[in-house]
DNA sequence: AGCACGCCGACT
DNA sequence: GTCGGCGTGCTC
């Protein structure tokens, strides 16, 4: 008998939460090659059409019953070398499907099927209309500005968003009477006109001559106290990345992206720098990606998505803030970018710098281990000096909104010398709580096992976990008595107090319900100014913007944080004080930081306002290490959540009797979550924990696929998080 | 994750 | 008599 021909197959990956590929013939008309690895395609798949990824070339001895490929999206490869490799890497290591892993790396438009767009770069240059002589604008104004800019030909529009506010007003105002008009521009590989800077401090000296001498891939952990010129030490090693014609990869968190840094990398390194984050649309972000992947963009400064960028020609990654919880993903692929940086730049063969002034347990652990080198910055750069911290002990005090007389005081001190207070309280809204002082109650979430949080001055109740919102009961519904009583202290009953106490000063109020839009933090910092006040805000204050004027930090209740349960609470707190802290005296005039507690000997307060961030960083470290947490375990964690518990808990069975019994990984549960009850949902989790990376993944390797198959897990919401930030 | 197929309640 | 509820099964 003979056998038909082995037909040659596409194996692809999709979007979808299965963990293999599907196997396709190619498009009508072509042969594959290993040439179409790494290229998008059309698949069939079941009713719809999907955009795939070809991730390798198989050959199926019956291809009768194999659907074809519609059509090939790409003319090469999209994705290739280190990338390609290391998202792969990505999922194995979270365990999650490489359709799914690739689908969170590309851009929307890369991922719905668009083409790669077109990166060249927009400017504007006078029409021949507009460079007659006769043309006359009237001096000073922005028209007449804008057309002096472009009098020696066309200018970058990234440019004249420096050189001129609102240009495009006045150009559109030019180009409806036909004076100028936009062109694209060709894309030259502008050579970095580097400014030079400030000359940096024998620490930063070294610093940055450890980062540029090694050849390939280093990992640098920049331990810098703040205001110890850790940019500094970025900029003039991008700068030399730069002079090598490499590109460099900036991550900041979330709100560490700020215009003033932006500004700064563009004046001192003097070339285009790409921008990455939430506030760009998904036209600009595939631009930028594009950008990249053609070698174009040289500096790329994004969030935690951006490490996913394309860097054909790397020379350089750094990671600022690297403790910042906002680089881990909590939802979909649970990655984390700093991380994942890390195994990027070990495969690009080039240096990674982590820059913290309060670095993460698990990289002072690395560091402490010899996998990092520890790059000390112990002093502040210029004049300014660390502020002193006073602790003080309100236990029996008098507390008005939660304000000791000692700290009104002290911020009226302030305010009459002309400066500026910073009131840090990391808990929104009014109070956390309404509670019924004849019975007892506290208004709760319908939906979450939490109380809501009291908002609007008392008028409304809010969820911070499910966001349902609602008018604040007149009554309590237990017992109809009218004593309801906000209970505790929220940033907004700060400002109300703050406001009517010093009617005469500014009061700002910054949290996540003030400034939600881009650039909101922007223009209230603004609004304040250079002026004494005093500004009440989340911890969303306690990095990115100077603020010069700053002399005093009133840190208050922080004593939740101190008693909570999650393992990583205290780094947590730490982390926070230490960055807020930092935000005093950053200018010529000292800085002063008062800790108001109910637990002044609290062994974290000792600990930390004795010895520092790194004498609390030791103890904690110990801590762990005795308790088995992270860095000297490895967990992973599995959730779920259905409606009905039994439904949760079965899955979470069904897992860990896949596990054998004698396994060397422990685990712990299934058990609720910290949290049982969420926006309707029952949550329980499974904790793996082993003292290794190897054991864990080896058995995660071998329940993964039996896990994707239970049938338990059709009735649940269910993922996996390797190294998980929260037990939530 | 979608999406289709498939068997049981209130409606033009 | 049908429209549509969401249980379960499948996707090369």
């Amino acid at each position: 008998m003979l056998s038909p021909a082995p037909t040659p197959t596409l194996q692809v990956v999709l979007p979808v939460p299965l963990p293999q590929w599907f196997d396709y013939a190619p498009p009508p008309g072509e042969l594959p090659h290993a040439g179409v690895i790494g290229r998008r395609l059309r698949v069939p798949f079941g009713s719809r059409e999907l955009v795939g990824v070809v991730a390798g070339i198989g050959t199926v001895a019956d291809g009768a019953t194999l659907r074809a490929a519609v059509a090939w999206l790409d003319p090469a490869p999209l994705l290739g070398g280190e990338l390609w490799s290391s998202l792969q890497w990505l999922s194995r290591y979270t365990h999650a499907p490489l359709g799914e892993v690739v689908s969170t790396a590309l851009p929307a438009p890369l991922r719905k099927g668009e083409p790669v767009p077109d990166t060249h770069r927009w400017g504007w240059q006078l029409t021949p209309a507009g460079q007659e002589p006769g043309v006359k604008l009237r001096a000073g104004t922005r028209p007449h500005r804008l057309a002096e800019l472009l009098g020696n030909g066309s200018v970058d529009e990234d440019l004249l968003d420096e050189a001129l506010y609102d240009w495009r007003s006045a150009a559109r105002a030019l180009a409806k009477r036909g004076l100028v008009e936009r062109v694209a521009l060709a894309h030259s590989a502008a050579l970095p006109s580097l400014r030079p800077g400030p000359c940096p401090n024998a620490e930063q000296a070294d610093a940055i001559a450890a980062i540029t001498a090694g050849k390939g891939f280093g990992a640098f952990l920049l331990d810098g106290v703040t205001g110890s010129g850790k940019t500094e030490v970025y900029l003039q090693a991008i700068a030399d990345c730069l002079a090598r014609g490499r590109q460099a990869l900036v991550l900041v968190p979330e709100i560490g992206l700020t215009p003033q840094t932006l500004a700064r990398f563009r004046s001192r390194l003097g070339i285009t720098v790409h921008e990455l984050h939430s506030g760009l649309n998904d036209n600009e972000r595939a631009r930028v990606w594009a950008a990249a992947a053609r070698g174009e963009a040289q500096v790329v400064v994004g969030t935690r998505s951006a490490v996913f960028t394309p860097l054909p020609n790397a020379g350089l990654i750094v990671v600022d803030e690297e403790h910042d919880g906002s680089y881990k993903q909590q939802d979909g692929i649970r990655y984390h970018a700093r991380d994942f940086a890390l195994v990027r730049a070990k495969a690009l063969d080039i240096p990674v710098v982590l820059g913290s002034a309060t670095p993460s347990l698990e990289s002072l652990h690395n560091a402490h281990a010899g996998r990092y080198t520890h790059l000390r910055l112990k002093q502040r750069a210029g004049e300014a000096r660390p502020p002193t911290v006073r602790v003080l002990d309100v236990r029996k005090r008098p507390l008005k909104d939660g304000l000791s007389p000692e700290v009104m005081q002290g911020i009226e001190q302030h305010l009459q010398a002309g400066h500026q207070v910073l009131v840090f309280k990391n808990r929104r809204g009014y109070a956390p709580v309404l509670l019924c002082h004849d019975c007892g109650w506290t208004a709760p979430c319908k939906r979450c096992d939490a109380p809501m949080t009291v908002h609007a001055g008392g008028r409304r109740l809010q969820c911070h976990h499910c966001g349902a919102r609602q008018p604040a009961p007149l009554a309590c519904p237990d017992c109809g008595s009218l004593a309801l009583q906000p209970q505790g202290i929220g940033t907004e009953r700060l400002e109300e107090h703050l406001v009517e106490a010093f009617a005469d000063y500014p009061v700002i109020r910054i949290d996540r319900g003030t400034t939600n839009r881009r650039d909101a933090l922007e223009s209230q910092l603004a609004s304040l100014g250079d002026r004494a006040g005093i500004l009440v805000g989340t911890q969303i204050l306690a990095k990115g913007h100077d603020l010069p004027k700053l002399t005093l930090v009133v840190v208050v209740g922080i004593d939740e944080g101190l008693f909570s349960a999650d393992f990583r609470a205290s780094e947590k707190l730490a982390q926070q004080l230490i960055q807020v802290a930092g935000r005093a005296g950053r200018a010529t005039d000292p800085g002063e930081v008062w800790l108001q507690t109910h637990h002044p000997g609290h062994p974290l307060l000792e600990t930390l306002v004795n010895g520092g961030y790194h004498a609390f960083a030791d103890a904690e470290l110990q801590q762990r290490e005795a308790a088995g947490f992270p860095p000297f375990a490895h967990l992973a964690l599995l959730r779920a959540e259905a409606q009905q518990v039994e439904h949760a808990n079965a899955m979470l069975s069904g897992v860990r009797e896949l596990i054998a019994h004698d396994s060397p990984v422990e685990r712990f549960g299934p058990m609720p979550a910290p949290m049982p009850r969420r926006a309707g949902y029952q949550r329980t989790q499974l904790l793996l924990s082993a003292p290794s990376r190897r054991p864990l993944h080896a058995l995660l390797d071998q329940i993964m696929p039996q896990v994707y198959a239970l049938p338990q897990a059709r009735k649940v919401r269910w993922s996996l998080d390797v190294d998980p930030m929260d037990l939530y």
